[in-house]
DNA sequence: TATGAATGAGTCTTCATTCAT
DNA sequence: CATGAATGAAGACTCATTCAT
C-alpha cells in the first residue's frame, strides 16, 4: 500500500518530465515552423530552440512531419475547444456570432505563430490539406444550428444557415490575416464589430425589394 | 526584299520555340509547385513535366526561386488584369460586385493549380509573404470606390467602404476554397448569387433598428 | 574528486576523436589535392579516403575551399617552422644556407605530397595566389640579414643581399622539383652540396675582373 | 591550268579562315586559362572572347583538354624556338647565359598569360605534368654543352655543367615569378644581370678554397 | 533517457559536349 | 562550316534520421 503509490508517484514524475519535454519540443517546432515553413523548419533549429539536443527529439517524435502533425493537432484543439466554449457562454445568434468572431481574432492576437503556420497550412502536404476547415466544422455548425432557430423564430429572415455561417468564418479568416499582416494596432473589438454589423445588417434585413 | 523577311522568319522562329518553352517551363512548375509546394517542387519534377531535361530549365531560369517568382507574377498579373476588365465591364455597384466574385470563381475553376500556389503562397518564403493581398488590392480599391459612390449618392447606407470590400474579397477566397476542397460541382452562379445576396442585403439595410 | 576527471575525461576523449578526424580529413584531402588539384578534388573522394562519409567531412569544415585552405595552412605553417628552427640551429652564413637548402630538399622528399599541392597551389584561386611566396618570406628575409652580417665582416663580397637569397631560394626549388620529376634516388645531401657549393663560390668570389 | 592553282586558291584561302579560327581560339583559350586555370576556364567563355559560338570551338578542338594541350605545346613551342635562337645568335658562354635568361625574362614579361598558366601548368593534369621541363630540356642542354666547353678551355672552373645549367634556369624561373608577382616595374635588364653576375662569379671562381 | 557525431540520400546547379538547323 | 539550344552527368552541400556512448 506504500509502494504501489510511490511507484505511480515515481511513474508520475517521469511522465511529467517526459510530458513537459513534449510540450516544450511542440512549443519550439511550432516558432520555427511559423517563422521558416514546414519544408525549412530544420530539426536542428527545433531541437535548440527546445534546448534539447537533436536525438532527443527522435524520442518524443517519430519524425519531422510527426512533429508538424502535434503542433496542429494541439493547436487546432485548443483553438477548437476554446472556441466552442465561448460560443456556448453566450445566448442569442448575435451574441454568440461575436463571441465566435472574438474569440478567433483574440486567439489569433496572442498566437500569432500559430496562426502563420495553420495559414500556410496547405503546404501542400497531403495531411494538413484540409486540416484547416477540420477544426473550423464545428464550431460553424454550432452557429449554422443558431442561425437557423433565430430564422424559424423570425429573428432573421431566411437564407442557408450553412453557407451563411462559413461566410462569416471566412469574413473572420480575412480580418485576422489583415491584421496580422498590417501590424496594424487597431483594437481588435472594432474590427470585431464592424464585421459583426455588417453580417447583422444582412441578417435582419427585410426581404425588402 | 527577299532576304530581309527571310531572316525575320527564322529569328521569329526562334523566338517563338524560345517562348514557348518558357510557357512550357511555367506551365510545368505551376503544375509541379501546385502540387507539392515550393520547397517539395523538384527541379527534376519540373523539367520532366515540360518535356526537357534538367539543364534547360536554367535556360530559360536563373533558379529555381526565379520560377517560382515567373508562375506567381504572370498568374497574379493575369489575374488582376481580368478581374478590373470585369469590373469595369459593367456599370453600378451591384453588377460590379456581382462581377467580381464571379471573375475569381470562374479563375479559380479554370485554374485550379495557380489558386492553390497562391493560396500557399505563404511558405514564407521573403518574396511571397504578401504577394497575394498586393494583386488583390487594386481590385479592392475598384470595389472601394464604387461603394463610396454609391453610399454617396443614398443608394446604399453609409459604411466603412475599404472594409466592406475587403470583406467581400474574404468571401469570394472563402468560397473558392470550399469549392476546391468539396470537388463539389455546385454550379458557380450559385454560390456567386449567394454571396451577392449576403452582401447586398447588409449594404441596403436601412439604418433599421 | 570523482567526476571532475571523469568528465575531463570523457571530454578529453570526445576532442581526441574529434581532432583526429579533422587530422585524417587534412590528410586525406591533402592526397587528394596532391592528385588532382583543387577543381578536380572530389569531396566524395576525400571523404572516401579519409574513411568518413560524406557529411562527416562537413561536420569540420564548412567547404572545400575551408578544407584547401586548412592543408595549404597547416602544412605551410609547419614548413615554415622546421625551416626557421634549423636555421637558427647554425651558425654562420654557410651552416645557415645548408640548413636552409637541406631542410627544404628533405621536408619535400618527405611530403611530396604536400610539395605538390604547393607548387601547383597558384589554380588562381585568390587565396593562395601568393601564400607559397608568404611563407618562404621569413626564412628567406632571416638569409637575408645574415648575408648582409657577412658582408659587413668582409667574409664574402657585396651584393644585394634580398636578391641573393631569393636566388638561392629559387635553386632549392628548381632541385627540388627536378627531384620529384626524376625519381632519382640521388642522395639529397649530394643535391644540397652542390647548390651549396655554386652559391659560396659565388659570394667569396673577389672582385676579381 | 588554270583551275588547279584557283583550286589551290580556293582551299589556301579556307586553310586561311580556318588557321586564323584556329589561332584566335587559341588566343582565347590562353586568355581565360590563365585568367582562370584549366578547370575553372570554361568553354562559353573561350568562345565568347574568341567571338565564335561554342559550337565552333569544336569543330577545331575535340574537347577542352585539347585546346589546353594546343596553347602549352603552340606557345612552348615558340618560347623554345626563340631561346635556342638567341642563345645561338651569341658567342661565348657568358653571353650566351644572358641571352638564356633575358629572351625569358622578356619573355614572360610580353607573355604574361601564358606564363601564368605553364607556371601553374602542374594543375595535375596527367599531360602537362613534365612539359614544362620537357620545352626546358633542350635550351638547358645548349648550356651544358657551352659551359662544359668552356671547363674544357678552362676558361672557369670545373663543375657539374648539367646541374650548374638547370640552376641558371631555376633562378631565371623565379627571377620571373618575383617580378610578376610584385608588378615591380624594375627594368628586365637589371634582374638579368644581377643573376648573370651572380652566376658568373660562381663559374669563375678559382678553386680557391 | 539524453546526446550529438555520423551517415548518405536527395537537391540544386554547372558545364563539357552534342546535334538539329 | 557555324550556330547556340539542348542535354545530362557530375559535383558541392544540406539535413532527416540513426546509433554508439
Amino acid at each position: 500500500m506504500r509502494k504501489a503509490p510511490a511507484r505511480a508517484q515515481a511513474k508520475t514524475k517521469q511522465q511529467i518530465v517526459s510530458e513537459f519535454r513534449r510540450t516544450e519540443i511542440v512549443n519550439a517546432a511550432r516558432t520555427v515552423f511559423a517563422r521558416r515553413g514546414f519544408a525549412l523548419g530544420i530539426m536542428d533549429e527545433i531541437a535548440r530552440e527546445a534546448g534539447v539536443a537533436k536525438g532527443t527529439v527522435y524520442l518524443y517524435f517519430k519524425s519531422k512531419t510527426d512533429i508538424y502533425k502535434a503542433v496542429l493537432d494541439h493547436d487546432m484543439k485548443a483553438l477548437k475547444m476554446s472556441t466552442l466554449e465561448r460560443i456556448d457562454a453566450v445566448a442569442g445568434l448575435k451574441a454568440k456570432i461575436r463571441a465566435f468572431v472574438l474569440v478567433r481574432l483574440e486567439n489569433a492576437e496572442a498566437n500569432k505563430e500559430f496562426f502563420r503556420i495553420m495559414d500556410s497550412a496547405s503546404d501542400n502536404l497531403s495531411f494538413t490539406r484540409s486540416q484547416y476547415r477540420d477544426w473550423l466544422r464545428e464550431p460553424v455548425h454550432r452557429l449554422t444550428l443558431e442561425i437557423e432557430k433565430a430564422a424559424r423564430k423570425g429573428a432573421i429572415r431566411r437564407l442557408d444557415a450553412e453557407k451563411t455561417a462559413w461566410l462569416v468564418a471566412d469574413m473572420t479568416r480575412g480580418t485576422i490575416q489583415r491584421r496580422l499582416l498590417a501590424q496594424n494596432g487597431a483594437p481588435v473589438a472594432a474590427d470585431a464589430e464592424f464585421l459583426l454589423d455588417f453580417t447583422w445588417a444582412s441578417l435582419e434585413a427585410r426581404p425588402a425589394r
